[in-house]
DNA sequence: CAGTTGACAGTCC
DNA sequence: GGGACTGCCAACT
């Protein structure tokens, strides 16, 4: 087995190893297939979005994907994802929602 | 084969 | 704290 999938099969299989109310960076998605390509990390998301949990993987900002944070957003509630203070707030709009890395940071092997 | 685009990241002002 | 510029990698034209 091993990486005898394509980038976007790498990218995929660490985005599915995510585990619940956990979120990872586009850049340390990319950081972990050992490439720098955050951008080709979103480029995969964007293709295989709605066959894996796009929403577990966000951006440095702490903020989802532009265009799908409502989505998002309510994948995090319903996980239970740490949010901000201030996101957390409901009624607050869903662009003004951020996921709180510094706890909802999770990467692969550790724990 | 080269230029452009994109669900990004990091640094500078 | 927020906005603008540059650098990165992969796929498309």
């Amino acid at each position: 087995m091993s990486e005898e999938l394509d980038f976007a099969g790498a990218v995929l299989a660490v985005v599915e190893l995510i585990p619940p109310a956990r979120v990872m960076t586009y850049g340390d998605v990319a950081a972990t297939l050992g490439s720098r390509g955050a951008r080709a990390v979103g480029r995969v998301m964007a293709e295989s979005g709605g066959t894996v949990a796009w929403w577990r993987v966000i951006r440095a900002d702490g903020r989802p994907p532009a265009g799908h944070e409502a989505d998002a957003v309510a994948e995090y509630r319903s996980e239970g994802t740490p949010l901000t203070a201030a996101s957390a707030h409901t009624g607050a709009d869903p662009k003004d929602v951020r996921v709180d890395l510094a706890r909802a940071r999770w990467e692969p092997d550790l724990d």
